[in-house]
DNA sequence: TTTAGCACTCTTCAAGTTTGATTGCTAACT
DNA sequence: AGTTAGCAATCAAACTTGAAGAGTGCTAAA
């Protein structure tokens, strides 16, 4: 599609923009980017590029920034996703060795760590329950009238929630319950636990619909609720010229804000390999003037999490998808 | 002090500029504020409250504004506490009538209704776990290397956290461990919990170290560390006029998104009413150009967490402070 | 096909100008 | 005494102007 020159041009032009913020001059190019010609050829491959729509100008006698779909075209056909030094290897490999004892804190130190080496915000998010099987369920006793489940699931991420009920429980009835759920819900997908199932307990067991209703009701919604969302490096973000305007500050900020957002932009991308959304590829068009990188953590095949960067469309793609790279590798066992 | 007018013209100065954000001349104060004289008399008090240091100017021809001493003394003196409105009083009471399983949720619902009715970034944090009585500590079992601590407080604060061994555990263990700790630590302080326990429980129980050491670390660890900090409307903050200053955005961001400053400055605050902390009040230098306003939830007298209203030193002191108030006593359960 | 050269376009910056808001002062008024 | 009208002085903000500089697009020659 594009000849040699071209490619070697967008490609200048893309990492040169990513590096200055500045609209990219055809005498910028000269120096630097191994293309042996003049300004003059490069203004003219400038000037084709532009009419196929891989660069845009500011105004008429401005130099040129990528095109959305110059970015795109970078990123598929031209980035470098071996762009990680041996000291961020070195960090990146310490800091993913810290001992964790819940899962969801590893997706976090991940995120964390993606955050310090790349200098953009990023934002993750645990598992939905519900993809995966009850390996174990448990219930204890706390006062009276007040009642803690723990559900662990195959792949180790353990839920927990409080049940309150308006009548006295015993350690007898704790026991029956433990036996009863755990019988029924052993390597059971989470769909399990509903009407059916409360109404097979009410049968078996003597005590009253007051006691099973509650249970069966929290362990659903905890179970489907979405995780507790974690932001990293907020403030990096600020440093960066782009937010130089209060309107894409204060979008920033709207976006960061909403929750549901970064819920559902978290969870839509693929489950394979790494998505990469630029400006206004991405589904919530309030994401419009930034670029959304994500990709899921997962381990035996099963999401354990997802992690995204949050930035200008002007990212530093290259490092930032070789630095998900390596972590993704990393967390999904592959140790070489 | 201050003589009646002269109480009224800084009242007046005070108000208008929460409301305007603009400096406020002689000339605006002849309208609507009750003061009946005319624009050269209200520059003469204005001048004698700028000697006293109450107000300022930002130039020599421009109106004035409030001086850190004078909110101060509009805080302290001029406010009116009973700002709120009937359909505000409703409205918070459904909001805080939401049937919660846990103490801390109510403390972020509370703080979420305070930053939708007063329109400001609203921060929150649960209590120090530390502060408590242990009423009960229960252990289960999760697979054969992994186990769940629950701990409830004498409050009701319910902490959980799972521990890792390096050793198979049983569930004839976990009885002895659920014994032992019940023993020794019910309606014990939080500080009981340490190394003198360690040995005792070393000495009575034939486990070796490998399963009481992690046990004792982890729920050390859990119990002091700072509880989960909770932000709501940081876009509400966006939208004030001060916010134009990208400097001041920029440090909003960088203080929203530092936990350990948040978590400092609610803690700081006394246990005892609503604490408001103007400007340079602050004990951190970054807090300078904003106002904070604390208050601790308490259920007979034990701090069940922490709320924060952050925003411009123009903060609508009367509002806040209005809002609060009504919120405390509700929390603190008088329901007149 | 490439390149040098040059006119043209447009932004940015600094300096100058105008406008309008607001004060402080003075002198008259109650 | 305290209050007020009137007016010069002050200053920020908004607009105007012009020069400098960066960059392109086009043309004609290599």
């Amino acid at each position: 599609m594009l000849d040699e020159r071209k490619k070697k041009v967008l490609q200048a032009i893309v990492e040169e923009y990513i590096n200055t913020a500045e609209p990219v001059s055809s005498n910028a190019l000269t120096q630097n980017h191994g293309l042996e010609c003049s300004s003059a050829t490069i203004r003219n491959e400038m000037s084709e590029l532009e009419k196929s729509g891989f660069l845009d100008k500011t105004h008429t006698s401005s130099g040129r920034i990528p095109s959305a779909k110059g970015y795109r075209y970078y990123v598929d056909e031209l980035l470098n996703d071996n762009d990680i030094s041996l000291e961020e290897i070195k960090y990146i490999s310490s800091k993913l060795e810290t001992k964790v004892n819940e899962i969801e804190e590893l997706t976090k130190i991940a995120a964390n760590t993606i955050s310090e080496v790349t200098h953009y915000t990023t934002i993750s998010i645990g598992p939905k329950a519900t993809t995966q099987l009850i390996e174990e369920i448990k219930f204890v006793l706390l006062g009276s009238r007040m009642m803690m489940a723990v559900i662990l699931t195959d792949s180790g991420l353990v839920k927990e929630t409080i049940i309150k009920f308006d009548e006295d429980i015993n350690e007898k009835q704790v026991e029956t319950i433990n036996y009863m759920f755990n019988n029924k819900l052993k390597h059971q997908p989470i769909e399990t636990i509903d009407r059916p199932l409360e109404e097979y307990l009410y049968d078996e067991m003597t005590y009253s619909i007051n006691v099973i209703k509650p249970i069966i009701e929290q362990i659903k919604k905890v179970l489907e609720e979405d995780n507790k969302i974690y932001l990293e490096g907020a403030n990096k973000s600020f440093d960066l010229p782009e937010f130089n305007s209060l309107e894409v500050a204060k979008n920033f900020v709207n976006i960061i804000d909403t929750k549901e957002l970064i819920a559902d932009m978290l969870n839509s991308g693929f489950a394979e390999d790494i998505n990469v959304y630029i400006g206004e590829e991405n589904e919530k068009k309030e994401l419009k003037d930034f670029s959304v990188v994500t990709f899921k953590h997962r381990v035996n095949g099963k999401e354990l999490g997802t992690i995204g960067i949050i930035g200008p469309k002007r990212m530093d793609y290259s490092k930032v998808i070789s630095v998900m790279k390596y972590i993704n590798k990393k967390l999904n066992g592959n140790n070489d």
